[in-house]
DNA sequence: TGGTTGCCGAGACTGCTAGTCTTGTCAAGC
DNA sequence: GCTTGACAAGACTAGCAGTCTCGGCAACCA
């Protein structure tokens, strides 16, 4: 969320650790001019049907200087993650119906419906496009993946305990299907994401492989 | 392969046909530079690393003028993908041995291998991240990933009237579950792309979904 | 109250790249 | 020999990421 916050912006007073830094002195940083570059940053990715955003834009709408928004992030990437990281909800956790096919069916659909939601689909699609040219940026969208990743993996292993996979079930060729086929009609969109194809890829997952 | 083909500029007095073009005078087109230009671009984005190949570097490997580049393809992303393509084997067709397990494995495995043999994997990586920036590089794209799509579902449709998918199944979704399971891990490289993959994935296409 | 520190907005600046334009040259035909 | 048009070389424009500089201002301290 504050990715370069190099010094503790309110250390003690009178805390002379060896180890520690000088208590910080001079004007504090502005936590408004934080907010609206975030909320610059969004808006305009949210606004760009995949036509890059510009950090200039960003500072601009943001009535910021661009040198305040390279304190606070290292790279345009980062800004735009954080932006919309900002507003998307963290606590990962998948439905725990106890019935594989049920909770992976809601996983799936709610994946879907998530990204396609409101703005945030033409600022997931900028940030994609943004990702491939930008090294930083891919990786800390990799963490961010991450998280969703592992929550639609527990949510098989909990069924594969159950008995509703095989033992042997290759749980990571599942995780990949279905981030694979939501990723690729998502950017292509060459094919819709819906409910029925939700259901469908669920159904593909859990009766199949065995 | 050569897109910008100028019309003749003046309409001649007295021309005898009016739909015939003027005759060629001057000097013919090379076609030693036009090959030169393909074979640089191939090597630079065999080279390199996912860094973006650029047509100042296309044109001095070639030993050539950027605008005879431009005179023969209108952008950068039209040379990359012509230069992979006159390479790759134009005959999409898919294997038809009667048996549609053994047929989609063998089209599974066979798309891994090539995407990932020799050069070709960092060429691909490199082109897919210019054409998230470059729109007419992704429209070219998306008709080449077509021929290959279009001979799995031909390769699918084969097997369900023969019976061995329910006759409601859904290719569409088949056919993004392979390719979105291939782009999502050739791109992303967490995970491998190998034989023992491809079978699994082909197991639980052919078995699931009834 | 005045001095020091460090964030702030503004915008100039560098470096890189796509794509265009210019110039002088050279090959093919008339 | 003249016209035509492809050619190599490279200057040029435009756009963007990221850096640097500058004067201003807010927070803290003595």
């Amino acid at each position: 969320m504050n990715p370069t916050n190099p010094q503790p912006t309110d250390p003690q007073p009178g805390a002379p650790q060896p180890g520690a830094t000088r208590p910080h002195t001079g004007r504090r940083r502005n936590e408004a001019a934080h907010q609206a570059i975030l909320d610059a940053a969004l808006q305009l990715l949210a606004a760009s049907d995949g036509t890059p955003v510009t950090i200039d834009a960003i500072a601009r709408t943001a009535g910021v200087g661009k040198q305040t928004v390279y304190r606070w992030w290292p790279s345009k990437g980062a800004v735009l993650l954080d932006a919309l990281t900002d507003r998307a909800d963290q606590d990962v956790t998948g439905p725990d119906t106890g019935i594989l096919r049920t909770d992976l069916q809601t996983f799936i659909a709610t994946t879907f419906d998530a990204a396609q939601r409101g703005t945030t689909a033409s600022a997931l699609r900028t940030l994609v496009r943004e990702a491939a040219r930008d090294p930083h940026l891919a990786e800390l969208m990799q963490t961010f993946t991450a998280a969703r990743r592992t929550a639609l993996r527990e949510l098989l292993d909990r069924g594969r305990q159950r008995g509703e996979l095989p033992v042997g079930a290759d749980l990571d060729l599942i995780v990949d299907q279905v981030y694979g086929v939501f990723w690729y009609r998502f950017l292509l969109g060459h094919a819709p994401l819906d409910r029925t194809v939700a259901d469908r890829l669920a159904q593909s997952l859990v009766t199949g492989g065995e």
